[in-house]
DNA sequence: AGTCTAACCGGATGGCTCATCCGGACCGCT
DNA sequence: AGCGGTCCGGATGAGCCATCCGGTTAGACT
């Protein structure tokens, strides 16, 4: 993992860039990178040769709040009580992709254009099985949901409240999905 | 409502061009009205003047399942168990969804091409409130559960099979899931 | 400091998809 | 058969995406 050290004009550019994609992934307008390219003053070529597709800056915008994501994941590893630790990190995961609009788009797709990206993800669902585990062994959970279902319930949750709901109370509209989703919608 | 008795011509290729939309569909190909004009043998104007856009098409293309969806939220009206009607409709809806990829689309846009599209998404809309209000009075429900809650928690079930897990197990997958909402992930 | 090389910059450019428009053909009715 | 109105369909232009290459500049080495 020798990152190239990478010149200070081009460094320049690529923080710019960057910059520009999160500002646009914020407001939700779509990244379309000729588009960036004439925002950031530069031209196209620059955008493209470090970022040669729109989904590998994404990544790229997306990756802190991944990081983020796959520490606080570690963190909850160390907790006690298994269906506690669940939760909490389920809860984290989908606060996370409803405040940062990068998120979801990343963690729904089934091609990655950064391996940084694919191993992240990968660590976040090795995290997931292992919390699931914990929980199922516990009998907190019920015994048919396997690892596998995780990453799906997580990113419906997620589009449900994305899609529809105005933004201000976007956050607690997942909260209160996830939350039903955990209990169920029916009393019994 | 008086339909205009469109020319013999005409009306066999709007036929033509609704069956090789549905089969574009079926077999999970976007739909581009460019495209589909050389599929059926006939040129460009002809598909957009019946579908000035590929929204259009579609919704025309998902109305029979929106209007058999919604033939049976009538009949689940007349159940007597709360519950289990509002459980019957769920279900329907997802499988629907499911099984018929031109139906998640339409039913997760917030804008419809069509005018019949927007009358057969509020009745379901209507019937799943009722549903819900009777389940809630009745106490099978969690309360904090609103109508405005229905679509998108449907919506979000119906991503998290579609996007996820291959096609062969995609109804199973989804009723897994619809049932894991229903009764929550944590046993309780 | 001077020079050299490799990397970087950036706009001109071609391919591609989308949607429109209008001259010509065709249908249905008298 | 003749005619009005509708329909057909390809040619066409606009917009977006991605590439490529001549000119420039930063950084290493002497």
């Amino acid at each position: 993992m020798t990152t190239v050290p990478l010149r200070k004009d081009a460094a320049r550019n690529w923080e710019r860039i960057v910059a520009v994609a999160r500002a646009l992934v914020d407001e939700g307008t779509p990244l379309q990178l000729n588009d960036i390219a004439r925002r950031a003053g530069m031209g196209v070529g620059t955008v493209y040769r470090h970022f040669p597709t729109a989904e590998a800056l994404l990544e790229t915008v997306a990756a802190p709040g991944l990081e983020a994501l796959a520490a606080h994941g570690e963190q909850a590893l160390a907790d006690e009580d298994p269906g506690h630790a669940l939760a909490g990190f389920l809860t984290r995961t989908i606060e996370a992709q409803v405040a940062d609009a990068s998120l979801s788009p990343v963690t729904a797709a089934h091609t990655d254009a950064l391996p940084r990206t694919t191993e992240l993800k990968q660590t976040l669902r090795s995290v997931g099985r292992e919390l699931l585990d914990r929980a199922r062994d516990a009998k907190v959970v019920r015994a048919d949901l396997t690892s596998a279902d995780l990453v799906p319930l997580m990113c419906g949750i997620a589009y449900a409240a994305n899609v529809h709901g105005d933004p201000a109370t976007r956050v607690e509209t997942a909260r209160r999905y996830l939350t039903a989703l955990l209990e169920g919608l029916y009393l019994s």
